[in-house]
DNA sequence: TTTATTATTTTTGTATACAATAATATCTTA
DNA sequence: TAAGATATTATTGTATACAAAAATAATAAA
């Protein structure tokens, strides 16, 4: 397949054919297939399949894996391929323990540097995720929720901060997906409102403290216990443990 | 070039010939070469030439100038190649802010989880580092002052933390190779051992002062106004700004 | 039937070929 | 000579070919 004629993608109308963003498009359609759960955790990615899919050589489609490898979202065992990643809980908190670091250092420099242009963006975002939760759309709403915390990000006027949130936001949805323990709770556009109050408001100390509260209840909300299928397996068919037994890891 | 007889780099005795690790391999000997300054900001990284010298195809370049850029001590630009990257000053800024956050929350958790061996560990960490001071070896203190941060980042035990501040601390030293003003002031080891101390003895507010100080002290050292060529053209040859002018940035 | 072994197929890792773009050199014209 | 236009060369982007490894299927032995 030559550069110039490009096969149509089966999955993409591809409306503008810029060549340089040929990676960047793939890489964003594979993303958002990830958080929105149409691919889960364990799932091959092949690399023929993808290319026949994106009408593109493996070449690229290796590239695009290889990002998403870098940022966790994907692991590549070699010879073997890759597969969307499945964090284990211990990766878990570690991507929320960074989360609360780093939102507080962006929820510090947020307060300082904020227009009111800022917060006003920061109230439509969480109207649209109102919006989402009102007419069911489960899947957008997922993303918008992260979108607030991202829009927050750009307004601590820090792009490296960003980028690495940006990493962790992508991982807590992978995350949710594999250790949520009921239905989501649908409190979190009313916390996210008051972040935005306090913020407002200039009251660092609250932001920090409602921004840590939220992240910590989305963490109790997961079912983290140490279940690896393996593990699993020897302690269910071996002698019983301690009813105490379970470590439940020092955070 | 077969897979099974790479031919010999010109650069490298490539003592263990595992090909798993053959991208690692060409990934450390680049990273080290940008850490030691033997590779200056801005030098076009050709992938030709560096297949060469490697003696491999443009194929595995190619790789771990992606896995460089991804992490910021690289930058490609489409159909030009890749080049070692020129922070801007806003960006070492950025770095150093991020750097000052995270740290943060690494002495938070290393106070916390410190074992004697850690302590230990750290102590050793400071002395290779005056050793080096000692003798002379300017290539290796770089490489070791950076080390003494991520011995502290592992104490944490968060590896999402510690791969951002690997990240961090690789930019860094592109960042002081391009701005730093004077020599190097040597009484980083010390400021390292004072930090030990803080860690060793609890005292989790005086580590975290104690690190901070020690990172402002880094920002200090760097000419950080803008200075980029074109701007300094326009500046220089246009009617003269009022001797206040020149903005800092607010950080 | 089950297990171990071998053969086959699939898939990844790497090199290479070719196309497209950028960089450089050459030629033309004022 | 200088400036612009054109041709040449070099370099990157992508596809493809082939080798190595892993996964799967088929066969043989217990």
């Amino acid at each position: 397949m030559s550069r110039t004629a490009p096969t149509a993608a089966l999955t993409e109308s591809n409306s503008d054919s810029r060549k340089t963003s040929q990676n960047d498009h793939i890489y964003e359609e594979m993303l958002a297939a990830i958080l929105e759960q149409r691919l889960t955790p364990g799932t091959k990615l092949s690399e023929d399949t993808l290319g026949e899919i994106f009408g593109v050589s493996r070449t690229v489609i290796r590239t695009v894996l290889q990002r998403l490898a870098h940022e966790r979202i994907v692991r590549i065992q070699p010879n073997r391929g890759a597969f969307v990643s499945e964090p284990s809980p211990e990766e878990a908190r570690e991507v929320l323990q960074a989360r609360r670091l780093i939102e507080e250092g962006i929820i510090r420099a947020a307060v300082c540097n904020q227009s009111p242009a800022d917060i006003k963006g920061l109230k439509r975002a969480v109207a649209e995720e109102r919006l989402s939760l009102e007419t069911g759309d489960h899947e957008a709403w997922g993303r918008l929720s992260g979108d607030f915390h991202l829009k927050l990000a750009e307004i601590a006027r820090n792009q490296t901060l960003s980028a690495f949130l940006r990493e962790l936001v992508s991982r807590t949805s992978l995350i949710i997906v594999q250790y949520q323990k009921g239905a989501l709770s649908p409190c979190s556009c009313d916390e996210h409102a008051e972040i935005i109050k306090a913020i407002a408001a200039r009251d660092e100390d609250r932001a920090i403290e409602l921004m840590n509260a939220h992240l910590r209840a989305c963490e109790d909300q997961l079912n983290l216990r140490e279940n690896d299928t393996k593990a699993d397996l020897y302690s269910i068919f071996s002698k019983p443990v301690k009813a105490t037994g379970k470590s439940r890891g020092a955070m």
